[in-house]
DNA sequence: GTTCCGCATGAATCGATAG
DNA sequence: ACTATCGATTCATGCGGAA
């Protein structure tokens, strides 16, 4: 087995990956920080602004990804003023227009979401996994992820755990127990395209924004072994971590020094930091590859006034 | 109890919304026919087409609906050419820019999806729920649909009389025994915005597009008994048989005889189809009521080439 | 060793108060 | 009038210590 790379980058993601070559990783799996937060950092960017902002950043990605990779954003949308802000959607009409392709979207349903209690809503629990590809055939290893079926429907009943069984009635009576008898014989079960995972609230010092369990189905599903993994806004290096774990080689950039210390810490296999040794490009995409917006939508948006 | 009415419409919604008082329904929800299906009544709207076809729709439903109603669009985006496509993200902007307000996004986890397996993609296991509302104060009645509490709480209320009280005597004045209060006698919790719910596979000739339940929790948490529940696609009646026997007033609408008929024989109390006994305006909207897209958004949509 | 139980800890949001 | 800060609200999870 080759050993693998882990390199972590301190710096701006809009300056670094500038460093990275052509169409060189298979997986961008990212997490970047959502409008108005880290207003220390990356300048805590406004709802607003938030689509100008990200898309310098986007179309970086989009250089540096390989033409078969894939590019997944976990991201979801604040409440401003009542409303849900229209900054995530306005960003996937916006990333089509770049060239990518918006393949699928799927839900993360964050078991132990945030408390609390408003008059006019209930509490958020899912978050968007954009998916994003440069072109409509791409690498995808779904047998990778697919649930032991033994485990499948015990998962059924055990993962999403006492709660939702007493929450819901359907589940007790009378269809379940016949169905899982038209698995038996099956040996897997392949997954749909929502996720149940609870958020890790460690005791750690710093607290993950997502388990690891998130980037590690992701990783499984469209990266093998020794593939390059690349995460823009590493934050503590959760993704890094579970790339490495899986014997991906791993990109990480943070603009935090302390960030970027735990995540040093915390990631075995590091090389030299800057300047990075850069992964080969495999197959230099051409422009015509690239699959832009063929067809011209009829729909045409209104300006606003 | 006063008697509820339910009155089933055959006819074009396009049509008919237009026979309605402003201001007269609680709560409107719906599934429309997707993008390409029921090509035989709406016409198989095209994916590119289904924007410019809903919005004059969406503008009688904002008359009829009352300002401190709600109006839920049961929608998902169909798979076109390898990509989902990006209509129904599109006609949140434009319902926004009609002057509805975009309040929340709730997610219906389909859980009883059989696995099945595509080269490129799972199975879709989840539908967006789109809540609008016209003005930021609306009705809503969120104990209407609690859910019974994990075990965790059951064990923490029988000791937390006696040990949590000790534990923290610096709340014991202000905070605190507010605090316990709320908890006595609660054994439920209030939901997320994720609803797990299976899909029917009903033994009945039609099949409904969506399970009772659906249009239960949003009926039981949008509207009281009495109010007025409208359904613009109403299919074989699921909507309405629900609203009656939550003892809720129902309008729909059909425009396909098969299924009005099917809803006809379905759903017991049923006044005269044509024209139908209006519900009274309770309160006329004024435009300076709505609020409208007050702020300009600093992000401006590149205009398509 | 199991199981049970106490406990800290959140990508949150609203409304009020302060500058 | 508009923005920044702050307190109150609430519940699933995993850890660690206790039984």
């Amino acid at each position: 087995m080759e050993k693998v790379i882990s390199k972590l980058i301190l710096g701006d993601c809009r300056e670094q990956l500038k460093n990275l070559a052509d169409n060189s990783v298979d997986l961008i799996f990212t997490s970047p920080p959502y409008a108005d937060s880290r207003s220390n950092t990356y300048g805590g960017v406004k709802p607003d602004d938030y689509v100008n902002w990200f898309l310098p950043i986007s179309v970086e990605l989009l250089r540096v990804l390989k033409p078969d990779g894939t590019f997944v954003l976990n991201i979801k949308e604040k409440v401003v003023d009542g409303e849900r802000h229209t900054y995530v959607i306005e960003l996937i009409l916006e990333l089509r227009r770049q060239g990518w392709l918006w393949t699928e979207e799927f839900i993360w349903h964050k078991k132990n979401s945030y408390p609390g209690k408003w008059p006019n809503r209930f509490r958020d629990s899912w978050e968007r996994l954009l998916q994003f590809n440069k072109l409509r055939s791409f690498n995808m290893y779904q047998q990778e992820v697919m649930v032991p079926m033994g485990d499948w429907a015990e998962r059924r009943l055990k993962n999403l755990s006492e709660t939702d069984k007493v929450r819901d009635p359907s589940r007790v009576g009378s269809g379940f127990g016949k169905r899982i008898a038209n698995w038996i014989g099956r040996d897997k079960a392949y997954p749909s395209n929502v996720l149940h995972l609870a958020t890790e609230t460690k005791n750690r010092s710093h607290s993950a924004v997502f388990p690891e369990a998130l980037p590690e189905w992701f990783i499984k599903l469209f990266t093998k072994e020794n593939d390059w993994v690349l995460d823009p806004f590493m934050g503590s290096g959760t993704t890094l971590r579970v790339a490495q774990r899986l014997n991906r080689n791993g990109i990480g950039i943070e603009i935090l020094p302390e960030y970027y210390q735990i995540a040093r810490e915390d990631i075995m296999v590091i090389e030299e930091p800057l300047p990075p040794q850069l992964p080969q490009s495999v197959e230099p995409v051409q422009p015509a590859q690239l699959v832009l917006l063929e067809k011209k939508k009829k729909y045409e948006p209104t300006k606003p006034e």
